[in-house]
DNA sequence: CATCCGTGGAA
DNA sequence: TTTCCAAGGAT
């Protein structure tokens, strides 16, 4: 195949469409692409099948910065359990943040209803078919409106995730490093748009990069853009560069697990900031140095005989935490109490604290 | 433009 | 073990 030309692509965009090279994506996809719950396949919508656009929006909101592998699970229990907008827009809020637990990101969970409702409560359950309308939309960002307006409207838009950012930067061998270059990319990626199955488009360039060219040892050799690629013979590995990121702290606190029969003492967090919202065992405050067992005990929500019961480790996005777990029998009247088996709607860091804490006495399993 | 916001799989 | 990073958005 002949595709774009070094000349083309030393241009900061290329003058004429790279009509071959898209014609090249798109054959590859239509062969390779990922079967996926909240996908339409390419045979599919060649036939005539349109996405549902309350199922693209929920698999996008989930997919944010979300491996597939990890977001799966949960579409497909979200799409059975609340099937449509409106389903959503009426679920209780407590439900969704508990089924939403360990897929992280919880802002996402609170913007998910608030849009939901706004859908189905302003616009007659409609998703909007415009980019415009689609960003104001909560927890709808540029990314999220153009992937809706190409992929649930097969509509023209220029879908810029990490996935295409890494595909755009090989292709053209962009030497600025994220995030400073996204502009940039956008710019490139908006070359490449061209008129023909917008959503397929997309979609297309994203499994390129999930499938074919990988953050680590790319498949060039599989690739339908090889030969258009100004990367491959520069380490394409290497791209896209990247800005060095900041050292990433370590904060030290302490989790309370306070049991009354078979039951945990939960609390519910506040709606906003780190884990907002959600269900979660007291803690004390997290700090950068580390506590005394006992001066860790005099911030439990209670007065217990606790005892030290394990530590766990935990990474977040701009800290790591280290949470020394006690554990004590004992009432606290302002707590949640809530069985064994419900300790699954907690964030990934305290159903792990719990979790040592509960095997530390395996009698109460 | 910088910071905050989760999680887990892979290397 | 550490590091990277994924279908980003809000402020």
């Amino acid at each position: 195949m002949h595709g774009i030309t070094i000349d083309q692509a030393m241009v900061s965009v290329p003058e004429s469409p790279p009509q071959p090279l898209r014609a090249a994506i798109l054959a590859w996809y239509d062969a390779h692409a990922r079967r996926l719950p909240w996908r339409v396949s390419p045979a599919a919508r060649a036939a005539g099948s349109r996405a549902d656009p309350y199922r693209v929006w929920l698999s996008e909101v989930m997919l944010q910065q979300t491996t597939v592998a990890h977001a799966t699970p949960y579409f497909v229990a979200f799409s059975r359990r609340w099937p449509t907008v409106e389903a959503l827009a009426a679920a209780d809020e407590a439900e969704l943040m508990a089924a939403w637990a360990g897929l992280g990101y919880y802002a996402r969970a609170r913007n998910l209803i608030a849009c939901a409702r706004k859908v189905a409560g302003q616009l007659g359950g409609v998703f909007p078919d415009q980019e415009a309308d689609l960003r104001a939309l909560p927890g709808v960002g540029g990314y999220t409106a153009a992937a809706i307006t190409a992929i649930a409207f097969d509509q023209p838009a220029n879908v810029l995730d990490a996935n295409i950012e890494r595909v755009v930067a090989r292709l053209f061998a962009v030497e600025a490093p994220l995030p400073a270059a996204k502009a940039e990319l956008a710019q490139l990626a908006q070359g490449l748009v061209g008129p023909e199955r917008p959503g397929d488009w997309a979609q297309a360039l994203m499994d390129l990069g999930a499938l074919v060219c990988t953050p680590a040892a790319p498949a060039c050799e599989r690739c339908p853009a090889a030969g258009a690629c100004r990367a491959r013979r520069l380490g394409p590995e290497t791209y896209p560069r990247r800005s060095p990121k900041a050292a990433r702290p370590r904060r030290h606190g302490a989790a309370f697990l306070l049991l009354n029969e078979d039951e945990v003492a939960l609390v519910r967090r506040p709606p906003k900031g780190l884990l907002g919202g959600m269900l979660a065992l007291p803690t004390s405050e997290w700090r950068a140095r580390p506590w005394a067992d006992a001066e860790a005990v005099a911030e439990a929500p209670a007065a217990a005989d606790w005892r030290a019961a394990g530590e766990i480790d935990h990474v977040f996005t701009h800290f790591a935490l280290t949470l020394r777990v006690f554990r004590a029998e004992g009432d606290w009247p302002e707590a949640i109490w809530t069985p064994l088996a419900g300790l699954e709607a907690m964030p990934s860091v305290f159903l792990k604290a719990a979790r040592v804490g509960l095997l530390a006495q395996p009698q109460l399993l």
